[in-house]
DNA sequence: TAAGCTATTGAAAGCGCTTTCAAAAAAGGT
DNA sequence: ACCTTTTTTGAAAGCGCTTTCAATAGCTTA
């Protein structure tokens, strides 16, 4: 979100100069510390138990140079390259933007670097960068949902560990991280129902993606369990951005639906949604309550601010992170579960009509 | 911008199943073509004539086997690594974002990976990001403005080709590409002279940046040739951010200043500023005019849709990236201008006080 | 104290490619 | 036709690391 920020950040500073002047390579550092190579490489990738004493000498001796391993020199030997694939669908996406984020915090305090691919929601490419990252020699994938099928991804594990968000899967080598994205609309409905709304509109994201059946799952048995009519000419379809809203709340417009309140599936829909009841002359929250999904940084500063149901996305990138590395650790991640949260802004309020 | 939208894009389809199962290596294609390593190294990567038999022989074998070569063995034996290093600030950035998204589909047309890294605004982060691509063996880096000094960069271009935004800067080996900003900021100064405002106010980026400067000068010069006074009092700071934005326009707010017009350094500190004009009860724009900066695709959706200055981020990440690729096959890139246009919405209009 | 183990270490091969260097082949000159 | 120059090709070394495999050293046990 953010085009400016200074965060502080503890970064281990090398001695730059020195470091570009003159590479120091493994073999140097053995040399030098009068011990083979090997001993070098079981110390630096704790293969093998090595006396404390070469430890300490060793350690010494590579601090002393600045050495640090040659990245493509490990790849070719077979060994780890340190680096992660993560498989996005849009490398701007406002949404999965926050989660990159996420996973580049954390994988940088375990030394790891992310290798960013996008897969446009495109099955086909989406195979093929994952095939790229492979080609890579990535030592782990970071898939943020995407089109793939759960089949492919399990093939995949077999190889290769990889952490998927956005479903929930298991097998060998896999694990996954999801939102209980029901419970986030159920949330959504519950708010809006205890202020005393019934008739819900819901602006629905496309069906292809898991996240949006869920959501509108939820949406649905929460409405069912308070006794709403479940009216589908209430339901209508967007593309989860700013221009699908717009046109999803015209259709309902047009159509004369009769409503008091909107949940739509994402912000971004929302945003566009509350676009076109303004050009219809209709106020949120006064005449229609509108709730968004993500809760998005920008949501604070719409007109009004945005209530919505807040999953933190940036959350969802450490995890996976962590889940990632506990992985290429041999230790099993503990399962996470990522709660919903509603933030109440003031585009709803009390239903009058 | 996107979280959902599938672009089709041409991928050439890899009989992946096959290629993941058995990697062939250009040792492989030698044998089965009866020709040298060597031979195949050198159609590989043009790097010596080879006879046109040899050459169409050793193309087919490797269409057959789908061989690929592995990046990091070239990487090792001093080849090209086909990967562009990419220094943005944050990953997330809406504004960057879409610069990334240029480079990536740009890189990608010229079968270049690039491979992002974050400096966060901060000069020592950016140190080590680019000291860690350079040990990834990239073939080239790509600077998204950023806190370096020229003179890092220019010693950086002596190592390797760089291509850098935001500043105006020549040397061996480095090319940049901008935007006028200045210019962008006078369109936005006439466009508000023609509307019959004169009291303007500005909500300036944090002055460490670049082209928050330059956005100023503009501002400030335009102001200057139009006759307005230039009331310091007009001049206040954000940080590029909703919040800074926010308060920035409470500051004013605060100190009674008398404006008509209000002219933000970026959109996302237009859209806090709005938030407070709101929140002070006072219209846009039917009180006061607004404008921002960069048209954030966003920019369209807001209450009222905002009018905005457009230079094409994602252009200047293909720029970018085009000029890349031309340094790296040895030919100068034309120097290109991005040029400023102003998007004229809803949030300004005729001064009526 | 000898035999039998185990914990450490080093030598050397090899990962898949690029790149001298020199040999072989083709072309040119007289 | 013969010798020189130029072009095309191959052999081999090596990029910096990991990893068998075997050797050495250090302990145990009887």
């Amino acid at each position: 979100m953010n085009k400016n920020s200074n965060r502080s950040s503890s970064q281990k500073t090398m001695p730059v100069e020195a470091a570009v002047k003159q590479r120091s390579t493994l073999g140097m550092v053995a040399k030098q510390a009068g011990v083979s190579p090997s001993t070098v490489s079981r110390i630096l990738n704790g293969t093998a138990k090595v006396s404390a004493e070469k430890q300490a000498l060793v350690t010494a001796v590579i601090e002393q140079l600045g050495f640090r391993p040659d990245p493509a020199a490990r790849s070719l030997a077979g060994g780890r390259t340190m680096s992660i694939g993560v498989l996005t669908q849009f490398i701007d996406s406002p949404y999965y933007g926050e989660a990159l984020r996420g996973i580049e915090d954390e994988l940088h305090k375990a030394n790891y670097v992310p290798l960013f691919v996008s897969g446009h929601w495109n099955e086909v490419e989406e195979q093929n960068r994952l095939f790229m990252l492979q080609e890579r020699k990535v030592d782990g994938i970071i898939v943020l949902t995407g089109k793939l099928s759960d089949q492919t991804l399990v093939e995949m594990a077999a190889n290769i560990p990889v952490v998927v968000t956005g479903r929930r899967l298991n097998a060998p080598g896999l694990f996954s991280i999801d939102f209980d994205n029901s419970e986030g609309a159920s949330l959504a409905v519950r708010h809006l129902h205890a202020l005393g709304h019934s008739r819900i509109a819901f602006i629905s994201g496309p069906l292809d993606h898991p996240d949006a059946t869920e959501r509108m799952q939820g949406f649905k048995d929460e409405a069912e369990k308070k006794g709403f009519s479940l009216d589908d000419s209430l339901i209508v379809f967007g593309d989860y951005q700013e221009a699908g809203g717009f046109r999803a709340m015209n259709s309902l417009l047009d159509a004369r639906a009769q409503f008091t309140a909107v949940l739509a599936a994402n912000d971004q829909m929302a945003y566009g949604a509350r676009l076109a009841l303004h050009r219809a002359g209709l106020r949120v929250p006064e005449d229609i309550s509108l709730i968004g999904f993500d809760d998005l940084p920008h949501s604070a500063f719409t007109l009004p601010p945005l209530t919505s149901v807040r999953q933190s996305v940036y959350e969802i990138g450490v995890s996976a992170s962590k889940a990632m590395i506990d992985i290429l650790n041999k230790q099993s991640p503990p399962s996470r579960l990522v709660a919903a949260e509603l933030v109440v802004r003031e585009s709803t309020r009390i239903n009058r009509r």
